[in-house]
DNA sequence: CTTTCATGTAAGAAAAATATAACGCAACTG
DNA sequence: CAGTTGCGTTATATTTTTCTTACATGAAAG
């Protein structure tokens, strides 16, 4: 994972209405767990479940389980806090390529 | 253009590899023009410029019209230089919601 | 003039991202 | 024990993005 790859990663985590919302909501509001955070969206849990994973890949958010309100286990998300300053000159720092490994589907690199 | 669809149509435009990549060219060589950037990325023209196009957008290259070392006329582009600073604080400020209309295929606002 | 190299645009294919619906499982509550 | 509410997964549909190919124009140089 080189440097541009991890920024490339975090920007693509964070080009999206609905992720952002999320990073948003958790910062103002703290942890919440999955159904919670669909019904404040308004979207269905499996796609709000499927964008945390992709903020939790780039390790912009984490999970734990938790107990909701209602006494129910749940999973609760968190912000990561994270500093990504956006310049042009970072981002030639980074040494990108047009033609980057970030997209894989290949497994964990940490694991 | 609230300032949320705005951090988010600038992240949209920068999270891909070969835009990261001519910001990055961009700033450290300095203006060039299309056929140039795109033989210097081993992408097509009309790809290239298609990238191009999606940063000018946003507002984070801008074009101009000059002449190439072989005396042809040459359209060309460069940074306009920006700072992102991409936080949870800051982008909850920016109050994104999970419905953006930052993807809309309107004209441009500020025409 | 013909060749070269720049421009732009349009049409359509291919790939990726986004989104919904439908399963099944576990635990707490009335 | 039935009902509710969490969880996760899979399959599938839709939309968006990415990319190639093809065509047409203009200006400079041989």
């Amino acid at each position: 994972m080189t440097a541009a790859d991890q920024i490339l990663s975090q920007l693509q985590a964070l080009a999206n209405p609905v992720r952002l919302w999320i990073v948003a909501e958790l910062h103002r509001n703290g942890a919440q767990y999955v159904s919670e955070l669909a019904r404040k969206a308004g979207i269905s849990r499996p796609l709000l479940k499927m964008h945390l994973r992709k903020l939790e890949d780039t390790k912009l958010v984490s999970s734990e389980i938790g107990t909701a309100e209602n006494g129910k286990a749940a999973n609760f998300f968190q912000i990561v806090p994270f500093n990504l300053p956006l310049t042009p000159e970072l981002i030639a720092e980074a040494r990108p390529s047009p033609t980057s490994l970030a997209n894989r589907k290949d497994g964990d690199p940490d694991a």
